[in-house]
DNA sequence: AGTACCGTAAGGTCAGACCATTGACTGTTA
DNA sequence: TAACAGTCAATGGTCTGACCTTACGGTACT
């Protein structure tokens, strides 16, 4: 519950948790699903079920509902058999909340991109340490459809983002794959930069991204940190050029 | 009606964007807040005033603003010039979204201290390059604060992370100490590893944490990574043991 | 001057009603 | 029998209007 970050042991006299029993309602239902009593797919009882059981009215156990959902644990459906079912994890919401930062400008694009390249080239060393036969095929088939892309006139960077993903998976370490996720989320894309990202751009990425997967494929770590190094840069420089 | 804000052109066959009046209502502040019209510190109007101006019931607003709290964007205060409140700098909430899913998705600890390895010794360059004597002194003060600890026996794992997301800031990129700051938040405190952590773990990790401490203060970037990464790997060790 | 009180604006909650959606059941028809 | 259509019930979405709680600010009393 919210209370675990608290730190401070204002127990007796306790302050806290008064108003706000939608959010009481919430820190409960997170406990359920951190402690794994709930799992993705479970469904929650119906709102009705849920006023009865907590005693409270329906509106503050929807406002319950909408946090969770707004957090991106739960999704809602209407009609029969609808309700509150638990979400497998999907870093897509997380992403969206940075993109929400983003947009207020607690963040930079170039302190993202920064923290991005950290993140991918760090992740290198796992990438060509682990990668499997299917993985490195699975980059080869990105970088043909890349290729073609680029040959069509049709890069986007969603394509890209697609490889970078892929490769971030070959860590085949899932919390990592989920940090990468959420950068190439609906992050760049809600960022103005790089909105059909000349063909040039894509030509020149593709290279690289080819580059990478030989790398990858021949493990040879230096080659790989040296390539995504440079590519990453180009975004940075791309970036600071086009936020004011 | 609700149509207000529809923006398509979804006449013919429309499919999507049904459904759920708050959240148009949350996507038009979303879009107030990006294009700078309001901004951090502002005050939202209030809930009765937002109903006549969307021309819904209060239920429906307060859900928006529900949603747009657990999202970070607004906080919330009652009484007499209560009101919704653009947040400012708020990376918290992100933070705890981040750990949410973290938590409840398939992440070992393993996975999630593999990743915080890379991202803590990855920003060790920037921490180094870019420490300020303020930040030095203030990493030494936890320090302190942390030995006064181990002598009392009464370290706990809070106080190591306020070292590392200290340690993060020193970095000056806030993408970075908002990751960093995910990892050390309700994270790990959830995980059922390092409960009380054992005061000769405090104790060793104190040291290592002086360690840090004066590498960065002597800019000496090979010994801080090589300090990091021994704290991250015993921490490493600790978690495999504890999670079966 | 300081304190205590009260009014008011705002969010928090409640109760009950109605609508909209959707899946399942049932009955009719070819 | 199989396919279709109509009905029904469960469930979320919204509305109305009322009341409570909180907290700031002003006023009156000491």
């Amino acid at each position: 519950m919210a209370a675990t970050g608290r730190g401070e042991k204002d127990d007796l006299f306790s302050r806290v948790s008064t108003s706000r029993v939608s959010q009481v309602i919430v820190d409960q239902i997170k406990v359920l699903i951190r402690d794994g009593s709930l799992t993705p797919g479970d469904r929650l009882p119906s709102e009705r079920d849920l006023c009865q059981r907590f005693g409270v009215s329906r509106v503050t156990v929807r406002e319950a509902l909408r946090v969770l959902e707004a957090t991106g644990l739960v999704t809602i459906r209407v009609g029969a058999h609808g309700g509150a079912f638990l979400t497998a994890p999907s870093t897509d919401r997380v992403g969206e909340g940075l993109a929400d930062l983003l947009s207020m400008s607690v963040l930079t694009a170039g302190e993202v991109t920064e923290a991005r390249k950290i993140v991918e080239i760090g992740a290198l060393p796992l990438i060509v340490e682990r990668a499997t036969e299917d993985d490195i095929d699975a980059l080869f088939k990105l970088v043909e459809e890349g290729q073609h892309a680029v040959d069509e006139g049709e890069y986007t960077v969603d394509i890209s983002a697609r490889f970078h993903i892929r490769l971030a998976e070959c860590a085949h370490n899932t919390a990592l794959t989920m940090l990468i996720q959420s950068f190439h989320g609906p992050l760049l894309m809600s960022l103005r930069e790089a909105r059909e990202q000349a063909p040039i751009m894509g030509k020149r990425g593709t290279g690289e991204h080819r580059e990478l997967a030989e790398a990858i494929r021949s493990r040879d770590l230096a080659a790989a940190q040296r390539v995504m190094s440079e590519h990453i840069a180009r975004t940075a420089q791309r970036v600071s050029h086009e936020v004011e």
